[in-house]
DNA sequence: TTTATCTTGTGAAGCTTTTCACAAACAGGC
DNA sequence: GCCTGTTTGTGAAAAGCTTCACAAGATAAA
């Protein structure tokens, strides 16, 4: 472990995020040590990205012989703060939030979610799988009884900075927001914005603009 | 309009459908003009990124004026590919597949899904909103008669590299991710991974590992 | 022990992206 | 027509990120 916390990059934190998913993949598989090369192939990347990713981390590599997988990914957990459970609270009961409700890899790594919360009547008091669909007036006591930290926002445009206000105020300290809006909140809140549409549009930019290929990988 | 196409980085493309966003909304606000800084503050980043961003593809605005609206807003239309209807085909009628088919910002953009796949023989056959669900075994047929160059998967993991090469050999150009697997195709592919996964883990990071605040803006 | 082979960890170089800062352009009064 | 107050467009500087390249550490075999 790294004595003082060194400042890392979102694009570094992501591509943890990969590794992890191909360490597990490989532990699985029973490989008991795996290369930088061999981990840049699986995740998309160059082996001296991934060597100077981990080592902002540590030293978890052997010379001459590569990482061990499994203490690996234990590390990768830790530096990513998944060796906890994170409870998580819901807001829109929609289409979406019903499938990122019943999303599997969600629960995989700890994300649990514990609380739905909408604001259509007709939804509230609904079950899904044990849940019961709470009001969105109900959401500050949701929150601190729960003591959920993260909240994801899967509602109408129109609704998202006044929900994403009263989660703040609710003791929401991240949000992974789905609704199509830039929320404008106090800078120690941590936002995801997933945009949809803005996936899409990078495809058709690509397959209409120019012809940029996605092929870095060598090294 | 630039006389040869510069390469445009990732980010520049990202932002630039952010701006169109924000243009919408100021253009339904029947808002005439709108200067950099102001287009900054709505879609999250700094005068000077906007300026560099437009001006990489032309001279949109005035001095001493801003931006038109309503032109700017065409333009990054036209630069994104959007003046034109982009089919789309579905692979995978599950939770997240549903969700998508119903997403209504997608049509508003010009992206139509025009046909759903699915290799559950159970779910084939049903009608979702007039689209028929075709077995996977179609997908040929189906890409080659719409016409569609844009495909979403929204199938588990195990599946998605196959079913990802079903789809460009079927024809299609741009592939938009949701399986949590890292898909490895030919270069000239376009691919957007979307890995709900991780965006929840990076704000797990964020909230256990360090305080970092995600707060540029200025000029 | 020595040699051959492999692979990490990491400064330094190279490249990309963002920010700075200011001249040039425009509008509106006076 | 001439000032005043704005705001763009853009080279140049700064910051950030990725790749290079190699010494150092590790194993295995002779």
């Amino acid at each position: 472990m790294p004595p003082n916390l060194p400042s890392v990059s979102d694009s570094t934190i992501r591509r943890l995020s990969l590794y992890l998913r191909v360490l597990e993949e490989l532990n699985e598989a029973s490989e008991p040590t795996v290369s930088s090369r061999r981990l840049a192939e699986l995740a998309g990347t160059s082996a001296a990205q991934v060597r100077k990713d981990l080592s902002r981390f540590g030293s978890f590599g052997k010379r001459g012989l590569g990482y061990a997988v499994d203490p690996l990914e234990r590390h990768l957990r830790e530096i990513l703060g998944l060796q906890r459970r994170w409870p998580v609270v819901l807001v829109g009961a929609g289409r979406i939030g019903s499938a990122l409700f019943e999303y599997p890899y969600f629960r995989e790594r700890g994300f649990e979610i514990v609380a739905v919360v909408d604001r259509d009547p007709a939804k509230v008091g609904r079950r899904w799988n044990g849940v019961k669909i709470e009001p969105v007036e109900s959401l500050s006591k949701v929150v601190r009884e729960l003591g959920t930290e993260l909240g994801i926002l899967a509602i109408p445009a129109d609704d998202a900075q006044a929900t994403a206000e009263a989660l703040v105020n609710a003791g929401i300290r991240g949000i992974l927001n789905f609704a199509p809006v830039q929320l404008h909140l106090r800078p120690e809140i941590v936002v995801n914005e997933v945009n949809l549409t803005l996936e899409l549009e990078a495809l058709s930019f690509a397959l209409h603009g120019s012809s940029r290929a996605t092929s870095p990988e060598r090294d």
